[in-house]
RNA sequence: GUGAGCGUAGCUCAGCUGGUAGAGCAUCGGUCUGUGGCACCGAGGGUCGCGGGUUCAAACCCCGUCGCUCACCCCA
């Protein structure tokens, strides 16, 4: 006799209970109250898309596609199978019908759409969504956030999971200019603030576009060359795949050497020295305090110009609670029409891992009333009250069954309800109740319209 | 993918040089049939992650394995 299998979340996924989901919903409704503000609308995508959308936007070689996507096969059904394969000019006699079963050829030309991904972010979701919805008609800027999960296959580690949660907010449309930018980042420091992570830092660079980027990884791979033996072996591979990263690197020893380099903020084209200049002064008429970091590089192949970070405390070493940058070429190599773009992705499972660490945490409402009924002959005005307090937005705990009337006012405290509402025979002859305030045991008698009048008066003064 | 640390009750942990399991908190009940937080009494809850080995005897020693955590890589 063998005991069943108990299951647990899978690695690097988790379950968010209460309370703690109450803080994340306040902390996710905050960022849809103060992005709304500045003109964003919600946007809700796929959680998964075609695996070929992400491979092209956030690069084939970056570490995102190459080795961290939940990749899977859309089982096609036979029908399907074939309708596919005839419209791609194969023949369909080939395909083995019954068993489901094709050759391998015409499998690798159907790869394309069969092949499915759990979103490892949602910029190239939204992107795809902009350009099949048609929306460079719509008037102005094109300005959506997202709320939700995204997956990467990592080893989890503090502040990281394969299943997390990000906000991001992205702007699409003509125009790049860095107005857009500094406003961005002006609702993106608004909403830290009023979450309040206000111990934070954010950095910006300019990581220059199509034009001048190309010529300095050029010369950084060059001279990254002439200093390669004093690099350690990760430095060393990123000469070759990604020079950019190497300014990017921890390691003690390195920081000298990295000192040195040349700076791309001394290679951009004119072009993009006048954004990078323009949206520094936007900054600052904005009061943004920013720091320049000339080694800020990202790590997906879509960005262009402007790249940001955040930083935060009380994290272990992944402390970046929001990345972003601007990425004008992005809309193009999906096939849309010309575009600019910008956006941000912010990390919600560590920014309320540093607000958690911080210790301001908000007062989230809780129970409102817990109703102390005492014998069979109360419970119908315990029932009807129960409900006229919820049609008025208390939140209310009745019991269903008969318990001690001791018993109950130390359920009313261990769930932590602001006020007991006590019906005894008394209340129920006079037609009145007795509110007990639990905090300091302060109690009154009250008629029900009082009562009604009284907590939802509470209700409205209370913040939250 | 690589490295390190840790797996004993729902939670936090104790358990000596091997002698077949404990505390606090939590839960439930009682003292207590109209006034909670406190106190006291009691109860339930563990094949000590799993498998193998050594031994008269393993939570403890050895090997393997799985899981968790942190770090590297990289990113939010």
């Amino acid at each position: 006799m063998t005991q069943p299998k108990q299951f647990r979340a899978s690695k690097g996924t988790r379950d968010i209970l209460p309370p703690d989901s109450a803080l994340w919903n306040w902390f996710e409704q905050t960022a849809r109250e103060v992005f709304g503000t500045y003109g964003f609308g919600d946007i809700r995508t796929p959680i998964f898309e075609e695996t070929q959308l992400f491979a092209r936007s956030i690069g084939t070689d970056t570490d995102v596609v190459s080795k961290e996507m939940f990749t899977f096969q859309d089982p096609l059904a036979p029908e399907e199978l074939v309708r596919k394969v005839v419209e791609r000019g194969f023949d369909a006699t080939k395909v083995h019908v019954a068993g489901g079963q094709a050759p391998k050829a015409i499998w690798d030309a159907l790869s394309e759409f069969e092949w499915l991904t759990l979103r490892p972010e949602a910029t190239a979701s939204v992107c795809r969504a902009y350009i099949e919805h048609g929306m460079h008609v719509l008037p102005g800027n094109v300005k959506l956030y997202y709320v939700g999960p995204m997956f990467r296959r990592e080893r989890p580690q503090k502040g990281r999971y394969r299943q997390f949660y990000q906000i991001g907010a992205e702007v699409l449309g003509q125009s790049d200019a860095p107005a857009i930018d500094a406003e961005l980042l002006e609702m993106l420091m608004v909403f830290f603030k009023r979450v309040g992570l206000t111990r934070t830092t954010l950095y910006v660079n300019s990581i220059g576009d199509k034009n001048c980027r190309p010529q300095y990884v050029e010369l950084l791979r060059h001279e990254l060359l002439q200093v390669k033996d004093q690099l350690g072996p990760d430095s060393r591979r990123r000469i070759e795949t990604n020079p950019l990263r190497v300014l990017d690197s921890k390691l003690p020893h390195e920081q000298a050497i990295i000192a040195k380099l040349p700076r791309i903020s001394d290679h951009l084209c004119a072009e993009c020295r006048e954004h990078f200049a323009r949206l520094k002064d936007e900054l600052k008429l904005r009061g943004i305090a920013y720091e320049e970091n000339w080694r800020l590089v990202r790590g997906l192949d879509y960005y262009t110009r402007t790249t940001f970070e955040l930083i935060a405390e009380g994290l272990g070493s992944q402390n970046a609670v929001c990345g972003g940058g601007r990425y004008d070429g992005l809309i193009e190599l999906l096939a849309g029409p010309p575009t600019k773009g910008i956006g941000f992705a912010i990390g919600s499972d560590r920014a309320i891992l540093s607000i958690r660490e911080s210790g301001d945490l908000p007062r989230l409402p809780g129970l409102d009333v817990f109703v102390a009924w005492m014998g069979l002959s109360t419970y119908a005005a315990a029932v009807a009250i129960a409900r006229k307090l919820r049609e008025s937005g208390v939140s209310v705990e009745l019991p269903g069954e008969e318990m001690k009337f001791k018993k109950s006012l130390n359920l009313a405290d261990k769930l932590g309800a602001r006020y007991a509402l006590i019906i005894g025979s008394d209340e129920v002859a006079s037609g009145t109740f007795t509110l007990k305030r639990l905090a300091d045991a302060d109690q009154k008698k009250l008629s029900e319209y009082e009562l009604l009048e009284y907590l939802e008066s509470e209700k409205r003064g209370t913040r939250g």
